[in-house]
DNA sequence: GGTGCGTATTGATGTATGATAAGAAATCAA
DNA sequence: TTGATTTCTTATCATACATCAATACGCACC
């Protein structure tokens, strides 16, 4: 139920199998229909979702009433409202499912139980938030400093395989673009005669 | 000569007088003369800045050589390019004074130190990540969605004393626009019978 | 096989912001 | 005080991207 859960932590932190049964009492695991909602822009973030399998987003919705993606969350990565979830404050962002999903919800007491049970588990922790902040850096550069064709290709050498999982409004919406002008782009590039693969 | 620093962090955190004794032992304060470079775009960051006086920058310079400012670090703020400090990868930032500054440098010493001596120093470092998430989420959504005015209107929220001590071509910076856009924003919101105190 | 609905493309036109240039204002240095 | 340098404003023109609209494409569903 847990296993790639269990595989993806145990491949960064040594974590016995008896300790991951006493900690993993806190975990649930849900499958998870296309397009169901996981949390709701307002709402407080009361967990953190580790995605098995599947494919979600986080995005806002603007004064315009215009979807922005924040973030796509394939398998092995963490999506979540952090600002939200730690502080109870409420939500900037929606989740949602772009595909059928396997998800873990992990929850405060999981987090409490496990700094108590495995010694260098929230270092562990404090390594995840790095690996977001990382990306966030990059994102901030892009959006300040470069063009929407170099997003665009930024975007393919990050995520290589969600640009064919995912629809191109979506990376438009994730480029801050318009898929009009995605379209563009695409179509600059293949005149330059550029192949994603 | 740590006075800020111990203040701002026994405001959050407790610390006896004993134990901050111990751990300031790795800490270096040095005054920095306006201009002054403390991170170089392609170096490894090999300490977090805290500003005890003064105001820090962080930016990066693009592939046309334009400066976008990340960052600002006013007094008891946290400047760093913690990816590369981290991580031990070169820098993607810049980090320089724009007035005369204190700045208490912190390396990975400090931390390790901190953490065996402090019980729950590492939860303290868990809560400055989440800040640091936290402003970089907002600028995030402000990029993708939000008009220049819109932004400069947040910067004013959220920074209301900055928008006297910097130059506006530096809060052009920021906002990801030109120093002329940002003067017709202004002349705009000064239509608008706008005013920013 | 048709009918619909979401998605992608293409074209015409609009707009916010950028680029350039020049002058005014402020700051700094001698 | 004066001159030099930086910063801010204003005007004109340029451009990347948005908007609107039409069409084509794909795919599910009856």
């Amino acid at each position: 139920m847990f296993a790639q859960f269990k595989k993806y932590i145990q491949d960064k932190i040594k974590i016995t199998d008896e300790q991951f049964d006493l900690i993993s009492v806190e975990l649930v695991s849900k499958k998870i229909k296309k397009d169901t909602l996981l949390l709701r822009q307002g709402d407080v973030c009361s967990q953190v979702f580790f995605v098995s399998k599947g494919l979600l987003r986080a995005y806002t919705i603007d004064s315009f009433d215009k979807e922005h993606i924040i973030q796509f969350g394939p398998e092995d990565s963490w999506v979540s409202d952090r600002n939200s979830f730690y502080f109870n404050l409420p939500a900037m962002f929606y989740v949602d499912a772009i595909e059928d999903c396997e998800v873990v919800y992990i929850n405060k007491e999981f987090y409490e139980k496990a700094e108590k049970i495995i010694p260098g588990f929230n270092s562990f922790t404090v390594m995840i938030l790095h690996n977001s902040i990382r990306f966030m850096q990059r994102r901030i550069s892009l959006l300040l400093g470069a063009t929407a064709e170099q997003r665009y290709l930024d975007f393919i050498e990050l995520y290589p395989n969600l640009t064919l999982r995912v629809p191109q409004w979506m990376i438009a919406s994730y480029l801050g673009i318009t898929p009009e002008s995605l379209s563009r782009v695409r179509k600059e590039l293949a005149t330059k005669n550029f192949k994603p693969h």
